[in-house]
DNA sequence: CGTACGACCTGCCGTAACGTCCGATTCAAG
DNA sequence: CTTGAATCGGACGTTACGGCAGGTCGTACG
């Protein structure tokens, strides 16, 4: 029979830790002597030997009391607390990837602008849609990704001089900018993932913030979506 | 503009998150309509992404209002949070191993009492000289290992004989079979890693515990240590 | 014999990042 | 004008304890 302090200093644990096992009833000591004080005895060691053990796992108190009361249970608990393991594993892993490809990046000196894209980019893509736009990209090498943003400015400014000039929407030259935008677009999305609409959502609800980091302004880039808009919607 | 339900929607977080953000004074609002609704601005969206986008990457939300006024220190952060990333994978590697082993453990209908060995491991042996011992565990093979359950027995057996039948600490008998004891021990234990001594501590504050798992009780276990105790003093 | 000290007791507040619920306003639409 | 949705501030709940306050008990020391 020991008392709190001894048991806490034989497992490790702490005095306040073993009274709040007692308090929620997780761990009640086997008596108590006539002043009050809480005796444990060798069943009681036991026990907490199991509680540190599972609580080590990762498991709540909660299940690790629902665990030792019904023992058929302990089995499917621990495969399914191994299961966890594995997936926040897959998790860390998939979040270490990230902020190792941000810190990579070609652009060092401003962390501020990527930050706020991959924030973006968990808010409109699952992470599926995210993977298959980096494999669209990494399929495509680095040098095809250049010569597009190229072509994507090249694209812009010819979509530009359409609105300002007063282009018809049903002219054959407005539609082929727009037939070239498309297909330029197309390129990056993979079919049947739903990141043409995703983006075309990100790109509607945040014109002003993407303006922010392109040489354009809002009203611009507003302009020259809704001239797309109109061109594909007038197409036979 | 927006307001604090349009901002929450936009970026995938909720009204409450954004108040809370407000009450610490991590994001406020750019200005309050008059009648004291929130309103926010580009600015506020932009420096909302970087939060959230932060806070994927596990800061805390002081370590992001930090980072976020002192621009310089974004990079340290970011590496620091890296390196804490990896920790956490490998420690939640190393759990996944002893779970796993756990669970592949030859004794499947009662984990119990594989879990309070796990814990008492842990309470004695540090995770370097948790290692040693399953490194020479396995450097020495199952086979090796289940005839030294066998020796372990006998030699027990031997000792007991010894103390009931008061055997001199002196006599060779004595001294033939507490030095076999030790050369069993000392197979299990890497020289410099303190493994003997965490057992020594172990066994002598857990005898009880150690005792319901053996086939002998707490009492002739006590008086085989103490015998080869005295055996050991009493050498030359 | 008084007292100082260590170990124990109960009870209460604090933590991080919000979730949830409340009653009171205020907005937008019909 | 009324109704439903959105917003406001305030308060409490969550997890697994840490820490502190104020009181009790037993013992060792001067």
């Amino acid at each position: 029979m020991w008392t709190i302090g001894q048991l806490a200093q034989a497992t490790r644990t702490t005095v306040r830790a073993l009274r709040h096992y007692d308090e929620i009833g997780l761990l009640r000591p086997t008596g108590r002597t006539p002043n009050g004080h809480r005796r444990y005895g060798p069943e009681d060691l036991r026990r907490l030997y199991r509680i540190r053990s599972l609580r080590t796992f990762g498991m709540s108190l909660e299940e690790i009391a629902t665990s030792l009361e019904a023992p058929g249970a302990m089995e499917t608990l621990l495969h399914a607390q191994l299961a966890l393991l594995s997936q926040r594993a897959a998790e860390l892993d998939a979040l270490r990837a990230q902020l190792t490809r941000l810190l990579d990046h070609d652009d060092p000196d401003d962390y501020l602008k990527a930050l706020e894209m991959t924030a973006m980019l968990d808010a409109y893509f699952t992470p599926e849609q995210q993977d298959s736009l980096t494999a669209r990209r990494e399929a495509l090498g680095p040098e095809a990704v250049e010569s597009a943003k190229g072509e994507f400015r090249t694209l812009v400014e010819a979509l530009l001089a359409c609105v300002r000039n007063d282009v018809a929407p049903d002219s054959p030259e407005a539609r082929d900018v727009v037939a070239k935008w498309d297909a330029l677009g197309a390129g990056f999305h993979a079919a049947g993932t739903g990141t043409e609409t995703a983006t075309r959502r990100m790109w509607d609800e945040n014109s002003e913030e993407i303006s922010a980091r392109l040489p354009w302004s809002t009203e611009e880039l507003r302009a020259i979506v809704s001239f797309a808009d109109t061109v594909r919607a007038n197409r036979p």
